[in-house]
DNA sequence: GTGAAAGCGCTAACAA
DNA sequence: TTGTTAGCGCTTTCAC
């Protein structure tokens, strides 16, 4: 076992006291060349490695760290984030340690107890919405005093939150499709497990109600999170449908899922924007290098990244005496090639 | 301040022993409900939290962790190996914690500094290149005895490598090219900071003299690791140089290059593969949803980050008794329709 | 039920 | 130059 090997071992092979080898071991200078020689031997022959807690930790705090958990490393969304949160962190001498939950709550779980474990000061977590009400994990956070902030609403829970307003976002970019004479439209909807997926369903479903349009719960396909989702979601769904019933514009939960449909509707020879409308919403770099650039409702992920840490710092260093604080941020419309008003509109004009 | 509160001064608030405060905590039981909400009182007030490294890894040794450094959050890349080492780290029940240099040389230094406070009990990291051999970092590690395998090669350090062949890998891919029929290509590089970069430099120049082909060191062009450069560099190079001194094909260092060089290409309304063929390197999923499917070899990321992984633990177990070791994975070409016989040749044909 | 005391691995005075 | 001792914050016997 590689950490059973103390200092004290070592002082005993080395024929010295503990205090000599720590002396060593930290260059305090004070050791003659010749028992230095024979500590050092002996630390190398046991194998010896100082346990890191009892070194630092147990007397000085040791740097300052937060624990971010984010959601699925595959989206650029959440590189985005992560980079201006170790930014953030940066500037104001905390380190950043990361996890990735890859959409499974038990890994979710246990990366917040890891960073529990190692005694981070404050964690960021983007939490997998729970059917079961599983909260154990961030219940444990309250009960033991660790500020956290969350990227995402979880319900049931009153916390620190840093969210964009989805319903809102969904709503816009919904409307701006009907503005643009949509009348038959799709929604590739998020996960099951991601309470932003909620949310911007029920933004989808508002926009037809500000509408004239009559909205039907068919409009609505259950897709996901990734490129694949969007793909094959997108294929299953075009593919057997006749054109007359065709959709005439998708909005989808994401850019990588707009994304995906985008390879799909090329396999299938179906023109964007031309006979269909594509939108994403987070603007991902990724949209400008998509096949058809797409029109997007951009999330600003970078300030989301920043306003969590900068709001955990707030808190760690208030000792945990805050309210809990909310902000909530804007997506912004970008329009680009994917969307353009449906053919009989257009040609009518 | 958050941590400066001890057991103690919750025992002295409370009016009781530490030990009573420790059972409270621990739900030991053994304790009244009068004295239990004293207690309690007491946390909240002065909003106490147990130090964790004192609480448990002074005893026990806490949960088994390995801290994972990568370059850079925004290559799908990186979330491949990230995922698999996740995956192969929970089989054998260690956990993982990230960080990403982001390209910055102390950033990297930084987040293995922290790795080590927090104890982890091995470290894979794929370095950056240092022009200054600062490996200070590094050489740190091996002091300390701390296991790592690293992901990249590094001049002047032996340690334990999981790596591709990216010399071969480059040649391949070129002379792939150069049998379709094209004579002048152009190699849009990596990063100044990466051995990859520079290994598969070396691969393209190797099948240019493999070939009847002369080679010349203005086909390499510098670009980066990142979507932007490849679009950057793609159109300064091409917007300026008329079609008859135009290459027929450029070969990237990675995909994400040569997804920002298709963008670069549309825009120029310069047609992929039919007036230039674009390669990549690594085969992440966004090729096949890029604006032309791009041909590239494929690195097996998955296997990467499972094998050192499996390889840190190794060594973590063996306690650091091992001999450095290397695993060395190869690259596979996948052929899509990015690439075809330049036009001369196809018309010829 | 509760408290006193020892000890986890290490560093930091202070003595020798 | 080296060893002795106390103490970091906590858990854990073991008496009371």
């Amino acid at each position: 076992m590689g950490s059973r090997v103390t200092i004290r071992d070592v002082a005993e092979r080395a024929g010295v006291s503990n205090a000599t080898v720590s002396n060593v071991i930290n260059e305090k200078g004070k050791v003659s060349e010749s028992t230095r020689k024979e500590v050092l031997d002996a630390i190398d022959a046991l194998n010896y490695r100082p346990n890191a807690s009892a070194q630092r930790k147990l007397q000085s705090s040791g740097p300052k760290s937060i624990g971010l958990v984010v959601k699925e490393m595959h989206n650029p969304y959440f590189a985005d984030v992560i980079i201006a949160a170790q930014e953030a962190a940066n500037e104001k001498g905390y380190s950043i340690m990361l996890s990735s939950s890859e959409g499974k709550r038990d890994t979710e779980g246990r990366a917040v107890d890891l960073f529990v474990e190692k005694d981070v000061d404050g964690i960021v977590i983007n939490p997998l919405l729970d059917r079961d009400a599983d909260l154990t994990h961030l219940f444990e956070l309250k009960r033991r005093n660790i500020p956290f902030v969350l990227l995402e609403r979880v319900r049931g829970l009153r916390s620190n939150l840093v969210d964009i307003d989805n319903v809102k976002a969904a709503r816009e970019i919904t409307t701006y499709l009907i503005e643009l004479g949509h009348k038959n439209i799709v929604h590739f909807s998020g996960p099951e497990y991601s309470m932003h997926a909620e949310e911007r369903i029920e933004g989808f479903r508002r926009a037809f109600f500000d509408s004239k349009l009559v909205y039907s719960e068919d409009y609505v396909v259950r897709a996901g999170a990734h490129l694949e989702e969007g793909y094959e979601k997108g294929l299953a769904y075009f593919q057997d449908r006749p054109p007359e019933d065709r959709p005439t514009a998708a909005m989808c939960y994401n850019d990588l899922v707009a994304i995906g449909l985008l390879r799909a509707l090329r396999e299938l020879d179906i023109d964007v924007p031309g006979e269909v409308s594509v939108t994403g919403v987070d603007n991902i770099k990724t949209c400008e290098y998509a096949p058809v650039p797409l029109t997007t409702m951009g999330v600003p992920t970078a300030e989301m990244g920043r306003a969590a840490v900068e709001m955990v710092i707030r808190q760690i260093e208030a000792g945990g005496q805050h309210e809990p604080e909310t902000v909530n941020l804007q997506a912004e419309l970008t329009v680009r090639e994917s969307t353009a008003p449906p053919r009989e509109v257009a040609s009518a004009e």
